[in-house]
RNA sequence: GGGAGCGUGGCGGAAUUGGCAUACGCAGUGGACUUAAAAUCCACCGCCGCAAGGAUUGUGGGUUCGAGUCCCACCGCUCCUACCA
């Protein structure tokens, strides 16, 4: 025999396979489909631990599946666009394009050498101009059916990346969620895609994600945030007090307080408070609440508590449930992107709205009380106002009894009460309000002033306007060579900018803007089912039988951002009829982080461990194998190099085990005998050892079957271990004690169970130690037979009064009565004099004796 | 402020529906082999106790013949989200 070198096995195997194809798909096989995918990586270095897990996990259950007889489709790629990529040039003087595929060669190169079962001839790569082609017609497409917009808003600026980003790119403290820096405040005209048109079904649809994590859900639907309340029309007052036709309408989720209404907010972004307060006495106390909201902003987010600051306008506006005048003040806690940036204030119900009411000296007067609140008895019939201020330390706002709510009062107030219904109704009636669903989402805002991006295809035209860029025009190709590192960007490229407008052929101005790399990540799923397709980003047909995706897996990072925008993507291209499914992936797995000494690995904190240095020392099988065995896949996992060191010991255990199960003694590199037959054991240890043996892999198959259907790879790997601890007991027997078809079908089986988890050293020792033909990883997955796991006769513990008292052996087909009489006769001592109560047998467990 | 999750040996973790807590591995201890070391093999290895035995899954209660698992309260940690009206 020759010894375990993974340096010598692997890289000759990863050969043959790719000489045979071993991983190709097959589009056409009438075996059932699956679909693995994990989310593809950025090419911003090296390949890191986090990706050798997501990878692992995802490459195990491919293969999984593969011996259980599936024809799957794992594909790998890169989401190649980005900033990253820019800010990589600038430092080296280079262009992001070089930077950019010069780590994706470095990184196929690594997947290659972890032995990842893609299928190379799928690889996309979302710079590649065959693919962000497909991204141009897909944002056309979507232009067409009215889910692309450009408009002037207050959007969130990088002053470090120089670009503006999506909500929900801002992360934190108002930070951006690539660089840090603080995000500001900008009014600008972008292109946004209308996700908010999909908000009710990106809520509902959650329901149908039973294969997700409910955390993620939860993530989602908080994102989404749907509020149920109602609009209210308040009528706007001149600066004499007057009522106009004007009216101001506000969103809450709480109509049932609108009798405590004493003020009225607008956010300092409104539109309407320049118009208020301009040349009047108010304009300058407003001026400076107004630009201490802009500018205050970053740094009071930091802190968790916020001053409220507000000035009054002069102006008034006139509750339509009392007819009440009540005065319009400006506040910084009022956002101008929630709602309608306008907020009815009701102090004795919002803890905000309290505080703001204290420090202004604004009236409290309580509408909502709790039936325990001293207030209760003196207020409970009274309509009219008669206590302006509550005595209260905080705001009240749970559920209660309306007071001082003229005609409504005595009804049940709280959200969505009674009480709040009526209100509505009577509001509605009057044309006043309406009830109202209000989302937190917001649209996705895609352009970016950058250009390591997808161009988005629009044309300005003095004459005729945003004019898109024709189908047929496409691509719109991306210059390789613009060198970011001199400052250099899109609009200074004539030859790129300037066109003839599509319509009238004036001379026009193409768009310079690039789309959020999300766009791309946001179908590239889709892509891997057609990636030669050049009439269209996908065939449907070929789309629908591939899609959903059966098993995706990636990090919880992605839990709101990429996984949102995936989903949406796949219903508006459903709604365009590219699609005939809604949800694109229907399971998801979120594999948590790789950590060491309880902290992230990153290259900043210098505490990164490399793959390539691991696999140098003890090769891609052993790490695979390892970082799937030490933790549950969501969990976060603490690196340990002794860990790992063990698992490559098991390696060689099993190398050692199967050429001894092989007839082969199994001697080192001096010819020293490393097999240890114990000579004293004789045929009974022989029986007894084999009929364990048996019980074993029977037992061990059935276990790992399930626990990788699971995703319990590490609880996969320790009943291996199990077997391999029997197997290990077995070979202690002398060859000429041993079954020769028992010690074949266990060697045959350990390599079957770890084909998955370690292909290498598998398929060395499935077809150069035991002499198979063709690849291990074409064998079916071995079956097993559930009645032969299980062992003629059974320990069971005896509890007297949920003590354990004895434990007894009984056959473990043994009927209850024979197992009571057993039991009871064991504890007999014990129970003396006492009367049995009762006995519960639990088959194969225990039984429980009462006294 | 709102939401979600988690607390088990020295460490990573196991216990699938309520049924023998600590599987599997790491670290550690002793032994065999060796001139020696490494490797390998064998054995031990949660706590208190010399032992018999006892207590034990963050703490306190509850349901149950039986609770790591279910329920209530509390303590601690983690993540997400946040002037969302």
């Amino acid at each position: 025999m020759y010894q375990y070198d993974p340096h010598e096995i692997e890289p000759k195997w990863q050969a043959i396979w790719a000489e045979a194809n071993l991983d190709a798909v097959d589009d056409k096989s009438d075996k059932p489909r699956y679909y693995a995918l994990e989310m593809f990586p950025y090419p911003s270095g090296d390949v890191h631990m986090g990706h050798v897990r997501n990878y692992s996990i995802g490459d195990v259950i491919s293969r999984y599946k593969r011996m259980q007889g599936f024809e799957v489709l794992h594909p790998i790629g890169w989401d190649a666009f980005g900033l990253p990529a820019e800010n990589a040039a600038i430092k080296q003087g280079s262009t992001p394009a070089t930077w950019t595929y010069a780590n994706i060669e470095k990184q196929r190169a690594s997947l290659k050498r972890m032995a990842f079962s893609y299928d190379w001839s799928r690889k996309v790569i979302t710079s590649d101009v065959d693919y962000y082609h497909w991204g141009q017609w897909i944002f056309l497409k979507l232009w067409e059916m009215g889910l692309v917009e450009r408009r002037s808003s207050p959007v969130n600026w990088c002053p470090d990346c120089m670009t503006v980003l999506a909500n929900e790119q801002v992360v934190g403290d108002g930070v951006c969620w690539r660089c840090k820096s603080i995000v500001q405040r900008k009014e600008l005209e972008q292109w946004f895609l209308k996700i908010t048109k999909y908000a009710q079904e990106l809520l509902d649809d959650l329901d149908q994600l039973s294969g997700w994590p409910d955390r993620v859900k939860q993530m989602q639907a908080n994102w989404v945030g749907r509020s149920t309340g109602a609009e209210v029309d308040f009528t706007l007052c001149d600066a004499d007090g007057e009522p106009t036709a004007e009216q101001i309408t506000v969103f809450t989720t709480r109509p049932d307080t609108l009798f405590g209404c004493s003020f009225f907010l607008l956010a300092p972004e409104h539109p309407l408070v320049r118009e208020f307060v301009s040349d009047t006495a108010y304009e300058a106390e407003v001026a400076r609440v107004v630009e201490l909201a802009a500018s205050a902003t970053a740094v009071e987010r930091s802190k968790g508590e916020r001053e409220k600051n507000g000035a009054f306008t002069g102006r008034y506006v006139i509750n339509p449930i009392n007819s009440e005048k009540v005065p319009i003040w400006v506040s910084d806690y009022v956002m101008m992107d929630y709602g309608t940036g306008a907020v009815m204030a009701v102090p004795s119900g919002d803890q905000r709205d309290f505080e703001f009411a204290r420090k202004y000296g604004l009236a409290i007067p309580p509408v909502i009380l709790a039936t325990d609140d001293p207030l209760y008895e003196q207020l409970k019939d009274q309509r009219e106002r008669i206590v302006g201020d509550v005595p209260w330390l905080a705001a009240y706002a749970g559920d209660g009894v309306m007071v001082q709510s003229g005609s409504f009062t005595g009804q049940p107030g709280g959200k969505d009460s009674a009480g709040a219904q009526a209100v509505i109704e009577q509001l509605e009636a009057a044309g006043k309000g309406r009830p109202t669903v209000n989302f937190r989402l917001r649209d996705w805002l895609i352009s970016r002033q950058r250009y390591w991006g997808n161009p988005i295809p629009a044309i300005y035209c003095d004459a005729c306007g945003i004019v898109p860029v024709p189908e047929a025009d496409l691509p719109v190709v991306l210059p390789m060579d613009v060198d970011v590192s001199k400052g250099e960007s899109l609009a200074d490229r004539p030859e790129f900018y300037e066109v003839k407008c599509p319509q009238c052929g004036a001379a026009a101005h193409r768009e310079t803007d690039t789309m959020d790399t999300f766009t791309c990540s946001s179908w590239y799923y889709l892509r891997y089912t057609d990636p030669h397709n050049d009439k269209l980003p996908f065939e449907r047909a070929t789309a629908d039988n591939w899609m959903p995706v059966d098993q995706y897996i990636g990090g919880i990072e992605h839990a709101i951002l990429h996984l949102l925008y995936s989903r949406f993507f796949t219903k508006a291209l459903r709604d365009a009829g590219l699609l005939g499914f809604s949800e694109p992936f229907k399971n998801l797995l979120t594999q948590g982080m790789v950590k060491l000494n309880g902290e992230t690995m990153s290259k900043s904190k210098g505490n990164v461990v490399a793959p390539e240095d691991m696999i140098a020392r003890y090769g891609a099988d052993a790490l695979r194998a390892y970082i799937l065995f030490m933790a549950p896949p969501d969990k976060d996992l603490e690196w340990s190099q002794e860990g790992l060191e063990g698992m490559y010991r098991f390696v060689n255990r099993i190398w050692r085990s199967v050429f001894d199960l092989s007839g082969e003694a199994v001697v080192d590199e001096e010819g020293n005998l490393l097999s240890v037959y114990d000579k004293s054991l004789g045929p009974d240890d022989a029986t007894s050892r084999g009929a364990e043996l048996n019980r074993e892999l029977h037992r061990v198959i059935g276990k790992v079957s399930s626990d990788i259907e699971r995703f319990n790879f590490n609880t996969a790997i320790s009943a291996i271990m199990e077997l391999a601890n029997t197997v290990q007991s077995y070979i202690k027997l002398p060859h000429g004690l041993r079954d020769d078809e028992l010690s074949t079908r266990a060697a045959r089986t350990l390599v079957l169970l770890l084909a998955p988890f370690t292909p290498h050293v598998s398929d060395e020792l499935w077809q150069r130690v035991l002499g198979e033909q063709d690849s291990v990883h074409l064998q079916p997955w071995p079956s097993y037979d559930p009645a032969q796991a299980i062992a003629s006769t059974v320990e069971l513990a005896v509890q007297l009064n949920g003590k354990i008292k004895a434990r007894i052996t009984v056959a473990s087909d043994a009927d209850e009565e024979e197992v009571r009489r057993e039991a009871l006769f064991a504890v007999a001592e014990a129970i003396g004099e006492r009367d049995v109560r009762k006995v519960v047998v639990v088959p194969g467990k225990l039984v429980s004796v009462v006294v």
